[in-house]
DNA sequence: TGCCATCATTTGTCTTACAATATGGAAAAC
DNA sequence: GTTTTCCATATTGTAAGACAAATGATGGCA
């Protein structure tokens, strides 16, 4: 029998079931080293055995580290690592921000803002010169349909982080960003253009405080107008 | 018959498991606004009615959207999606990136340097205060064992950036950051104290600019030592 | 030697059954 | 009438076994 406290510790009831132990035990595998991005793992009949659990228990641990795109399996050719991270399980966690615009857009836009310094360090000419074509598609376009190449200009900047990790958030996000954004329509394409230029000097000139500058102006400004728009459209 | 095409498109092979088109029908529920975050799934039997899978196809699907942290189960009470975003699936999916410290110091800072921009603007004088209280305690600490310390100082920033997406990302991240980092104990007290004030004081005037300046000094700092260290360590 | 068919292995799906657990309601006690 | 206790039951958790599908490998045949 133990005294009464106060403040009763309820210790989160660690709801564990086997399935989250057999996917723990599988990515321990990574952080402990013993297998890398790209390696075979065991066949499930093997797995079973050392860990002593049913073969249904297993393939649910499996299929979820297969919808994060942890692994690959093929039929008959294994169960493998995957080399890289994916972008559709972001997609799928962000399913839950669907319907939080503001905090979708401001996801957004750390992530750029960090992504544009990034990649004003590290970015190529030729991405740079795919840049320049973006800008100048948009300053040609006839009617204001140039979501698609805006979009395009954005992801060439973060790819050109070149950083694995991050490629499918920022993804993922620049996805349910327009998702969410067909709706509002009007742009503006000479601004749009001004401030893309601006960011493009900028990481010409390798300048990430520049491009910071550039990048924060470009989205604040994007972001006021699609909130205020947003706001009036609740009411 | 169909005339050859210099590009071969090789449409990419859909690996069609029926568990991943479960996970897609159900993630469409959210997406279609049919149900939202904290709202009640129908039972496995309905679900294996309406969607016309057996059993362990369905409980494949809803265990990895568990393992996503993207609903919850609870035996007898029934099946729930979350509210939030977690961060748990985040840290299973850099468990891909373990090894590849360049890539989780980056991303680490690409991250951070957009988190303290949009912590200039909503920071609360609260998480001001406590982020004073963490360097007072590393400029008073008698060992240079002070990680945690300097961990936290990131995190209430981070936080209080107060965006539920972003937070879940930063989370794992300086969680893999500095698993990765616990062989390098070499701190710097002073430096790290100067740095940190900087950015204090930035966060204080609300002035994103600068904060973003002081962060990117600090972190570009922390990120040549390491990297340094670290090449050493490998040849 | 090269092509093709067959086989065997591995993952994919289904059925059935039983266990564990917590909820909600019924019954009992106050 | 109200509260507590307890149990039946609905729902998720685990297991075993069987068959289907797909594909890489092997060996036979030309």
């Amino acid at each position: 029998m133990e005294a009464y406290k106060g403040n009763v510790e309820v210790e989160s009831v660690k709801r564990n079931t086997l399935s989250k132990q057999v996917v723990e035990r599988i990515v321990q595998l990574l952080n402990s080293g013993q297998l890398k991005p790209g390696d075979k793992l065991p066949t499930e009949m093997e797995l079973i055995h050392m860990l002593g659990v049913s073969r249904p228990v297993l393939r649910e641990a499996l299929s979820s580290l297969e919808t994060m795109e942890v692994i690959t399996r093929k039929t008959r050719g294994g169960t493998y690592f995957n080399d890289k991270i994916g972008s559709k399980p972001y997609s799928v966690m962000l399913s839950l921000a669907a319907g939080n615009l503001p905090a979708v857009i401001e996801a957004r836009m750390a992530l750029e803002l960090g992504l544009v310094t990034m990649a004003a360090e590290k970015i190529t000419d030729e991405q740079l010169q795919r840049l320049k074509l973006t800008i100048d598609a948009i300053a040609n376009s006839v009617d204001d349909d140039y979501g698609e190449i805006d979009k395009e200009f954005h992801l060439i900047i973060a790819m050109s982080a070149n950083n694995p990790i991050i490629e499918g958030m920022i993804d993922s996000l620049l996805m349910m960003y327009d998702r969410m954004n067909t709706q509002i329509k009007y742009r503006e394409r000479d601004v749009t253009v001004r401030f893309h230029t601006a960011i493009y000097h900028a990481l010409v000139n390798r300048d990430p405080h520049e491009a910071f500058t550039q990048m924060y102006r470009h989205l604040s400004y994007a972001r006021d107008k699609i909130l205020k728009s947003h706001e009036l459209g609740n009411e």
